[in-house]
DNA sequence: TTGAAAGCGCTAACAT
DNA sequence: ATGTTAGCGCTTTCAA
C-alpha cells in the first residue's frame, strides 16, 4: 500500500508506473483489445500497487456509454420494492448492468425530481414503478434516449415496455373467489387511495366485481402510515365495533391484514368460521402467522427479473423490439382463512 | 413537446435556441455567476421548450465533483437498512448531495466489488455498514480521498469517521436486564454468526454477561434465511422440545422473536410468566403483536442521520474535522416480556 | 453581465 | 500488440 495520494491516481500514474502507454493500461484494466500477456500483468501490477480506480466518469464520457439502470420506486419501507429490486439485481448480475435506485415516496414531484436526477446521469436504460406519471415525467422518460419499462402494473398506457400485473383483474379475481365461496357482508381495508394507483385499481376491480353480483361493500376503512401491523389491528377493531354482521374482510396488503388477523384471534372469533380473510402481496412473512392468510402473489421477483432482462437484451441488440408488454398472472392463495361456507 | 431526439440534447442545442452563448446557458442551469433577469428567461423557456436535461458525466468530469454519496449496506431485506437509509436522505435532503445505495448480501468480496464500482464514480462521500472490512476494502476507504463514514458500530476501529452504538455493550445491557429480572436458564436464537459482526458482538456482550454472573447459555439455535417469523416459530418450537426448562429467550432480531412469541402464544405457554422474551432491534411491526415484545433500539435512523450529517459538513468545510467517532446509546424496552419474576 | 479558450480523464478510431 | 490523436459535454478561468 502506498500513502493516501493528494490527488486521485489517473491512468497516467499508472502509465508511467507501468512504463506502458495510457491507451494499453486503458485496454487491460477493460480487457478490450489484444495485450500481451507480459505487458498485462505489468499493468495489473502496477494498478494495483498504485491502489487505483479507474475514473468512470471520465471513461463513460468519453465512450457515451453507462452501465447504469436507473430504478425508481415509490418506497423501500413496503418490502414489496426490496424484492423486486432482487429481481432486478439477479437478472443484472450476469450483464455489466449496475441498478441504482430513487425513492419517490409516491409523490409525483419527487419522481420527476428523481427521474431529471438520474437521467442526467444517461443511465442505460430505466425501470420504473407504475404507469402513472406527471406530463413531465412522461415526456423525460419518452425523450430519455433509453430502454424504458414501467413496472408492477399493465392497466394504462406504458411509453415504451411494461411488465406487471393487472390490479383490475387481482381485484376482480378476488372478489370473483369471495362470492363464490358465499360470502355476503364484505369490509375493506386499505391505504388512502390517491396516492397508491394500484391498490386503487385493485379496490375498483373489487368493487366493481361486487357490484356485478348485487354486492356492495358494507364497511370501509383507509390509513395512512403508522405501523401497518398495527394499523390492520385498530382498524379492525373499529370495523368490528362499527359493522359487526361482517362476514369477510378484504385487506389491501397483507401486512394489515395479518394485524386484523392477529386481532380476531385474540378476540376468540373464529376465522374462517365467522369471519374471511384475505390481503395481497403473497410477503414471506405470512408463513409465521398463526393462519395462513388468503392472499395474491403480486409476481414481485419475477417482475423485476423481466423487467432487467429487458433492459439488458436492449442493450446487448438494438434492434430488440420496444414497447413490449408483460403481463404475469398473480397466483391466488386461499390459505385457511378464505373457505366456502 | 418536441419530437423524440436520435441525439441526446447537449448545452449548445439551448445555447443555440436561445441564441445566448453555452457558458451563459450553463451559468442559468446551475444558478451560478451574474446574468440577467432577461436572458435568464429566455434560457430556461428554450431548455425546457427542448426537454433539456444536462448531462451530469461531463458536468462532474469538468468541475471535478460529484454530488452523490455512496451508501453500501448488507441488504434491504431486513428493514433495518431501509431505516438507515431514510434517515441519511433525510439529512441530505436540504444539501445537495444525493445518497446511491450498494447491497452487498454480507459477502466481503461482493463489498469489495461494490465499493470499487461506486469510488469510481468518485463520489462526495461514503457511508458503509460495519466496521469489518477486507484489507483490499480498507485500502479503497483509506484511499478514498472523500469522507467515509463506517455506521452501525463502534466496537473496533474505524478508518475515518464512525457512527453507531456497541453491540458488544448492547448484549451486556440486555443480559444485565435479563439477570437482574431474575431469570435463570436462558436460550438463544440468531442468525448464523459470521456473516453478521454485529449480531456476533450481541452475542458475545450476551454470554460474557451472563458467565460473569455464573449463568450459561442453557440452549442455542442459529438460522439462515427463509422468513424470519416463521424461523422464530421453529426455533422456538424446536428449543422449547429440546429444552423444556426454559425461562428466559433472547432472540437476536425482533422478526424472530416475534415468531417465537405467537408460537408460544398458541401453544397457551404463559408469556412472560411462564418465560419471558426478548428481541433487538425496536422495529415498528411490534407495535402491532398480541404482547410488546422487550427489544433494545439500535438508533438506526439516528444513525444514518449523523451519518450523512458528517458527510454534508465535511464537504460544506474542509477543515471540518476527521476521525470523528459517535457513539450512540441504544435504549431497552421491557415492553411486556420482560418482567421481574 | 457575457463570451472564448482550455482542459477534466478517459476511450474511439486510426495509425504503426 | 501497442501507440497517437482527437474529442466526449461540460465548467473553470480569464478576458471583454
Amino acid at each position: 500500500m502506498t500513502k493516501p495520494p493528494k490527488r486521485p491516481l489517473t491512468l497516467r500514474d499508472v502509465s508511467e508506473a507501468s512504463g506502458v502507454s495510457e491507451m494499453t493500461v486503458s485496454r487491460v484494466l477493460r480487457n478490450k483489445g489484444d495485450v500481451s500477456e507480459a505487458t498485462r500483468q505489468r499493468v495489473q501490477d502496477a494498478a494495483k500497487q498504485l491502489g487505483y480506480v479507474p475514473n468512470k466518469i471520465a471513461g463513460a464520457l468519453a465512450s457515451q456509454r453507462v452501465n447504469l439502470v436507473a430504478v425508481i420506486i415509490p418506497s423501500l419501507g413496503n418490502m414489496v420494492f426490496p424484492e423486486v429490486l432482487s429481481g432486478i439485481s439477479e437478472s443484472l448480475e450476469g450483464t455489466d448492468l449496475q441498478p441504482v435506485v430513487g425513492v419517490t415516496d409516491y409523490l409525483p414531484e419527487k419522481e420527476e425530481k428523481v427521474l431529471f436526477e438520474m437521467l442526467s446521469w444517461r443511465p442505460s436504460g430505466v425501470i420504473i414503478a407504475g404507469l402513472e406519471h406527471s406530463d413531465a415525467s412522461r415526456a423525460m422518460l419518452a425523450q430519455a434516449g433509453c430502454p424504458v419499462v414501467e413496472i408492477m402494473d399493465v392497466d394504462g398506457d406504458p411509453v415504451d415496455s411494461c411488465v406487471g400485473i393487472s390490479h383490475r383483474r387481482a381485484g376482480r379475481k378476488m372478489a370473483e373467489a369471495i362470492i363464490e365461496a358465499g360470502y355476503k357482508r364484505i369490509g375493506f381495508m386499505g391505504t388512502k387511495m390517491p396516492l397508491d394507483h394500484r391498490a386503487r385499481k385493485r379496490f375498483e376491480g373489487f368493487t366493481r366485481t361486487l357490484a356485478k353480483a348485487g354486492i356492495e361493500i358494507a364497511d370501509q376503512e383507509f390509513y395512512l402510515g403508522g405501523s401497518a401491523l398495527a394499523k390492520g389491528r385498530e382498524m379492525t377493531a373499529a370495523m368490528m365495533a362499527r359493522t359487526p354482521n361482517l362476514d369477510f374482510l378484504y385487506y389491501s396488503n397483507d401486512m394489515i391484514g395479518a394485524g386484523g388477523l392477529l386481532w380476531l384471534l385474540e378476540q376468540g372469533i373464529d376465522v374462517p368460521g365467522q369471519i374471511g380473510l384475505a390481503g395481497f402481496n403473497g410477503v414471506e412473512l405470512l408463513d409465521g402467522l398463526p393462519r395462513q392468510l388468503a392472499t395474491m402473489d403480486a409476481c414481485r421477483r419475477e417482475v423485476g427479473q423481466k423487467a432487467a432482462q429487458i433492459i439488458a437484451a436492449r442493450n446487448r441488440d438494438p434492434s430488440y423490439p420496444p414497447h413490449e408488454i408483460v403481463e404475469l398472472s398473480p397466483t391466488l392463495a386461499l390459505g385457511q382463512t378464505l373457505v366456502r361456507r
